[in-house]
RNA sequence: CGGGGCGUAGCGCAGCCUGGUAGCGCAUCUGUUUUGGGAACAGAGGGUCGCAAGUUCGAAUCUUGCCGCCCCGACCA
């Protein structure tokens, strides 16, 4: 991409309204803009990365066998009325009436309609588990929306629903997704902690939040240090397999959220050295429910004894919205953000520091051929501005990768790459640039 | 929902108390000089002062109502 030809409205100044570090700087890179209490139109830059974001969420649900689908924004209210989450459910739903003065509302979550489209399509036990998922705008009216994306009204999110025959094979449904989150999240480059969280009136041990560590975290997390170098599942992983070995090894340390923190068991699990308590942003909650819509709503599968039993459900979030702004709270600093190579909006920055010399266009544009035709995401800076201007630029938007080239170099055949992550820089003979680069993106993508 | 605050050019703000020509910085456009870490000079364009009603000879400024947004708290992915 040509920088001349793309729409990226950067800030200079710091907007007074961003209190935290990803909103600050997703405004001031010109990746959303604010259309309203909590809701944003995500400009090209950010949608880039909520694109990115999206694809490995969805990538690690298929290979965890959930199958993908789509539902509807807007849902009508009899559909809640028969989980009797209608009346239940408060002002954060949004409700809209049609013309026909139906009722209506912008779907909070999808509980009640995936338990409709399921009994719609499941009669026989032989047919679990059922394990589906959409990645669909949902709308919260939260009280006070505040931090950018990261607490929007409006958000981007992976949910996927569970169906199973009894409790424990719903426990293997929940260890699949468990196991996909591992592995989701740090494709992203995070690491995030599955943390116990409050099952609510279910009880039992399967509800996890999964918490990235972070200083503006809204919430309060304790738990063990060990938990931050464990393995993370290969590619190898067999989901259909047992997966208990994998999530024993991360719950067998304590992790908790302020919620359901106990400092007594906090103090007498953990050695004083690798106690953790620090801030946290929620990322992920996977959750088993067991009976509680499909009894309500009749969602019945004849079992092998020939008598109908209502399934057992789970569901499993990712904020993926909220993962953009996570990502940066992770990777920034005072210039920009840091992104890793997995989620970045552009791999290489591409800086042509004298557009109009011959010598320096005929470089860039066989480099930027180059980098294109190697599958590599370039933003390529043709733009007249200052150098000063376009490092800054290019510090702010992020690319993990930044190729300058200017007639100074290039009389000596050299052009110099810059990695944003630690601000290194080298200097390339002009023909290794493409190669080093491409093969620099390949080994960020990677991922065990 | 309780408490606090703010709406004036794309962004950041002053002006309001004490009514009388709508301003500043950045950004934008033109020209000149610059050119390897957010340039300098000169000039230009850009505003129903959130909306509506009221008071007044006259309202960005005073009054009332409405709308929007932000911050703190309780709640949430």
């Amino acid at each position: 991409m040509k920088l001349s030809q793309y729409y990226l409205p950067l800030l200079k100044e710091t907007p007074a309204d961003a209190q935290i570090a990803s909103h600050r700087l997703m405004l001031r890179a010109g990746m959303i803009r604010q259309e309203g209490a909590g809701i944003y139109a995500w400009l090209p830059l950010g949608h880039r990365v909520l694109k990115k974001i999206e694809q490995i969420v969805r990538e690690e649900e298929d290979r965890a066998g959930a199958v993908e689908m789509l539902m509807p924004t807007i849902q009508q209210a009899d559909l809640w009325r028969e989980s009797g989450r209608y009346d239940a459910y408060g002002k954060e739903m949004l409700r809209i009436t049609d013309r026909g003065d139906r009722e209506m509302l912008f779907g909070p979550t999808n509980e009640e309609m995936i338990t409709e489209i399921f009994r719609a399509g499941v009669r026989s036990y032989k047919d679990l588990p059922t394990l589906l998922y959409h990645i669909q705008w949902k709308f919260r009216d939260e009280i006070r929306p505040r931090f950018g994306v990261m607490r929007g009204r409006e958000f981007l999110m992976k949910d996927a629903y569970s169906f199973d025959i009894d409790e424990a094979s719903a426990r293997h449904s929940y260890n699949r997704f468990f196991a996909a989150y591992l592995r989701t999240f740090s494709r992203m480059g995070l690491t995030a902690i599955p943390m116990r969280a409050d099952t609510g009136p279910i009880g039992g041990d399967l509800s996890h939040e999964f918490i990235v560590l972070a200083d503006t975290g809204e919430s309060a997390v304790f738990c063990d240090k060990r938990l931050l170098d464990l393995p993370i599942p290969g590619a190898d992983t067999d989901f259909s397999k047992d997966l208990q070995p994998i999530v024993d090894q991360f719950t067998n340390y304590y992790a908790a959220t302020d919620e359901i923190y106990d400092e007594k068991e906090f103090e007498q699990k953990v050695d004083e050295d690798n106690r953790v308590s620090a801030r946290g942003i929620e990322i992920g909650h996977i959750f088993y429910f067991g009976t509680k819509y499909s009894k309500a709503m009749n969602a019945l599968v004849t079992g092998p004894d020939g008598k109908n039993t209502a399934v057992h459900m789970g569901s499993y979030g990712v904020g993926v919205s909220r993962l953009v702004g996570a990502v940066i709270e992770a990777f920034h600093d005072d210039d920009g953000c840091k992104w890793p190579m997995s989620v970045a909006p552009f791999h290489v920055g591409l800086v042509n520091l004298k557009p109009g010399d011959a010598d320096t266009d005929a470089a860039c544009n066989n480099i930027y051929k180059g980098l294109q035709a190697a599958g590599v995401d370039v933003l390529y800076d043709e733009t007249k501005a200052r150098p000063g201007e376009k490092f800054a630029r290019m510090d702010l938007i992020g690319a993990p990768l930044q190729v300058v080239i200017g007639p100074r170099g290039l009389g000596e055949g050299k052009v110099e790459v810059k990695r944003r992550s630690d601000g290194a820089r080298e200097e390339l003979a002009l023909e290794a640039v493409v190669e080093y680069a491409s093969s620099a993106v390949r080994d960020g993508l990677s991922h065990p």
